[in-house]
RNA sequence: GCGCCAGUGGCUCAGUGGAUAGAGCAACGGCCUUCUAAGCCGUAGGUCAGAGGUUCGAAUCCUCUCUGGCGUGCCA
């Protein structure tokens, strides 16, 4: 808002001394003081194109502005840069906007409300979560929040890809553990199979459900069974780990259910009325090398199977179909190779591919006493989310992974988290929180309060501290804007960390209660008011607890435990979102294997099913999809939907209308075999 | 080989083409009779991997080289 003033200013002086002028210049805050509370590049930037030079046009530009009386000077620095320095009660005035702003302070209409999916963490269900869906989880959570805060209207989806090869594995590798338990020697376990100790724990957890019974079952139904079991304890831990870590998700999908909405002869269909696949040594290819990708994919493999990849694409499909305007898909560092088949499918299929956008995280390094810990996915040696969040708490854990930007690898210290984690950068941030309160409640007592605080005694506020805050915090909607857009939600932690910084300092040199002096106490309450929400708000949008106390003497894991219980307690409060939904019934999930109801859907009440689709209809820009994909989207998103307790609008006209639509399009059989005609022999 | 990500004090990391490259940790030296010392102040530590280029100006943009991680499956 301060910038803008100055902006405007500047274009002024270019109209009144009518040079030309280009907006490439900008206006910031500088990082050295003594240049100013702001400063301009503009006549260096502008100087050119008037065949001036720098310091010619700062000179004439400066001579105009010093007649404005928000400034408190103006000022030429030897290159050509303009520095400003307003006046103090410029910055009592916006004091004023963000305390009323209060716990609304820093949100903005930015995105406009543009609906945008954020896909993240959307690990197998093969086994517990690993440290770097603890970094997904934390960084989508985050990315999610600040979106929201700046105007977008964000959505969180979790992908569960609860079927194909990986999960007949983790059946496999489960019977063995079982006929382990049971007595029976099975040697070393074979390669490829999930050789966590967790496994044991499902197998012990089965016998003590189902006893033997199941051994005398078929060998087919025998793995069915165990699949289902291992699938529904796995999620639960995945489900428990993030609702431990203060992660919800708006939707979960299950791969599963995809399919069973036929979206796999759906999506093969499509890639072969886009001229794009061919038959080759037994198996159907995907053309992707004319659209961009190194090489030709294949979709179904030779023994008939489907590859990961198309059910895959069918899912992105039906975010297209919910009528997204922007897809985000956060993805771990070893998924990169896959997205040129992806765009590339978008693009053969005529789909927005610029819609679509990938984030890659970058691996996450343990250190313990300075040594990488040795991890293998191959024995199961793995560090969980779980064991993590249990070793350095919620808070810290979480603070630790946005401070990093997403693209760097990140080195985790557990020594440093665990050992020292008083001098843990979160409990700094905490900290300052928790001093704020501590002053008020003290002010309480002594019977200090702003009711009758007049906001003409702000001008007692005049030292270059007090000035500094209100800076900072003059910055703050912008930074969350800049920090949505640029999807690097550790500018927050920064610039939490920055503003508890700037107080700690005021704070340690002045004494903010003074019953000598009434208005200046009170002045600097309002503005330590200030400084505490904007503190909570970004606290909490980085998923950490804002603690109105924290005391040395406690131990470490007295805090950590009451900031998780803290946590646990505000997730239940909103809770209830998908709880109710998805997982109210873990019984949910179990059905998804018997064969009738493929999906996490709750789906009881059938007349919903063709009001839904009318909403995704309406919604998607381009009905491109067929019955399953529409069909699939329309479970999704009416498990989003009711996820809110909203009430059912009433769309008839519509409903009908489309209702037919509908009909006609599910009546136009699919031809997965379509693919093979498309014979394309190289 | 090709592709993606990275390379900034001893360590972990910030850094919109701009001014003398910044924090934290570790090291060293100070500050509690005053609202929480989980704090503050100070000292020391740098050829921004290297070489070219673009321009008024480069850690930042372009090219090449080097180093590390990942990818390059009819795995997911």
């Amino acid at each position: 808002m301060l910038k803008s003033l100055i902006k405007k200013d500047l274009q002024e002086c270019w109209e009144a001394l009518e040079y030309e002028y280009s907006d490439n210049y900008y206006v910031e805050v500088p990082k050295n003081p003594e240049h100013g509370d702001f400063s301009t590049n503009a006549a260096l930037a502008n100087a050119k194109n008037n065949r001036l030079k720098p310091l010619d046009m700062a000179a004439q530009i400066v001579e105009l502005l010093k007649k404005k009386r928000h400034y408190k000077s103006v000022s030429i620095a030897g290159n050509g840069f303009i520095n400003f320095v307003l006046a103090n009660n410029r910055y009592h005035k916006t004091l004023i906007d963000i305390f009323e702003a209060g716990d609304k302070y820093g949100q903005s209409e930015y995105g406009e409300g543009k609906k945008v999916l954020i896909e993240f963490v959307s690990a197998n269900p093969t086994g517990p979560l690993n440290v770097v869906n603890a970094r997904a989880a934390a960084y989508g959570d985050t990315l999610y929040k600040i979106m929201n805060y700046a105007g977008f209207k964000a959505k969180r989806e979790y992908y569960i890809n609860d079927s194909g090869n990986q999960v007949d594995v983790l059946a496999e590798s489960l019977e063995l553990r079982y006929r382990e338990i049971l007595g029976e020697d099975i040697g070393e376990l074979p390669p490829g199979t999930y050789q966590g100790e967790y496994v044991k724990d499902l197998a012990l957890k089965l016998r003590a459900k189902e006893g033997t019974k199941i051994m005398h079952y078929s060998e087919a139904d025998k793995l069915e069974k165990m699949k289902e079991f291992a699938l529904e304890e796995i999620h639960e831990m995945q489900y428990s780990s993030l609702e431990k870590f203060g992660v919800e998700f708006d939707s979960w999908v299950s791969e599963k259910m995809l399919r069973s909405q036929g979206v796999i002869e759906e999506v093969l269909s499509y890639l072969a009325e886009a001229n794009c696949t061919y038959e080759s040594e037994e198996a159907v290819w995907f053309a992707s090398s004319k659209y961009g990708d190194e090489k030709d994919r294949v979709l179904m493999k030779s023994d008939g199977e489907i590859t990961y990849f198309v059910p895959d694409l069918a899912y992105h499909l039906t975010k297209y179909h919910r009528g997204f305007d922007h897809i985000i898909d956060v993805l771990g560092p070893d998924h990169h190779g896959y997205v040129p088949r992806l765009t590339a499918a978008m693009r053969a299929l005529q789909f927005d591919e610029t819609k679509l956008e990938i984030i890659f995280l970058q691996q996450v390094n343990l250190f313990e006493g300075g040594e990488k810990v040795k991890m293998s996915k191959r024995t199961g040696n793995i560090i969980t989310m779980d064991e993590l969040i249990d070793e350095v708490g919620v808070d810290a854990a979480r603070y630790f992974f946005l401070e990093k930007k997403p693209s760097a690898h990140l080195n985790f210290d557990l020594e440093l988290a665990k050992k020292e984690s008083s001098e843990n950068p979160v409990y700094y941030c905490q900290y300052a929180h928790a001093r704020i309160c501590s002053v008020m409640k003290r002010a309480k007592k002594e019977k200090v309060n702003l009711k009758d605080f007049n906001t003409k005694d702000l001008t007692r506020l005049k030292s270059a501290e007090e000035i500094a805050l209100i800076k900072k915090m003059v910055e703050f909607p912008e930074l969350l804007v800049s920090a949505s857009v640029a999807r690097e939600p550790h500018r927050l932690a920064f610039y939490t960390y920055d503003l508890a910084t700037l107080f700690h300092r005021y704070y340690q040199k002045y004494q903010v209660l003074n019953s000598a002096r009434p208005e200046l106490s009170k002045a600097r309450l309002y503005l330590l008011t200030a400084v505490k929400e904007t503190l909570a708000i970004a606290l909490n949008l980085m998923g950490i607890t804002a603690p109105e106390s924290m005391y040395k003497s406690a131990t470490k894991k007295k805090t950590e435990t009451a900031a998780q219980k803290a946590k646990v307690e505000s997730t239940e409060k909103k809770g209830s979102i998908y709880q109710k939904n998805d997982y109210d019934g873990k019984d949910d999930y179990s059905q998804i294997n018997d064969g009738k109801d493929d999906d996490l859907i709750d789906d009881d009440d059938e007349n919903d099913d063709d009001e839904v689709e009318v909403k995704t209809k309406k919604a998607a820009p381009k009905p491109k999809t067929k019955s399953g994909i529409a069909k699939a989207a329309g479970l999704i998103e009416k498990n989003t939907k009711t996820n809110k307790p909203e009430p059912k609008k009433d769309s008839k006209s519509t409903k009908k209308a489309d209702s037919k639509t509908d009909k006609k399009e599910k009546s136009e059989p699919k031809k997965p075999k379509a693919t093979k005609k498309e014979k394309k022999d190289k």
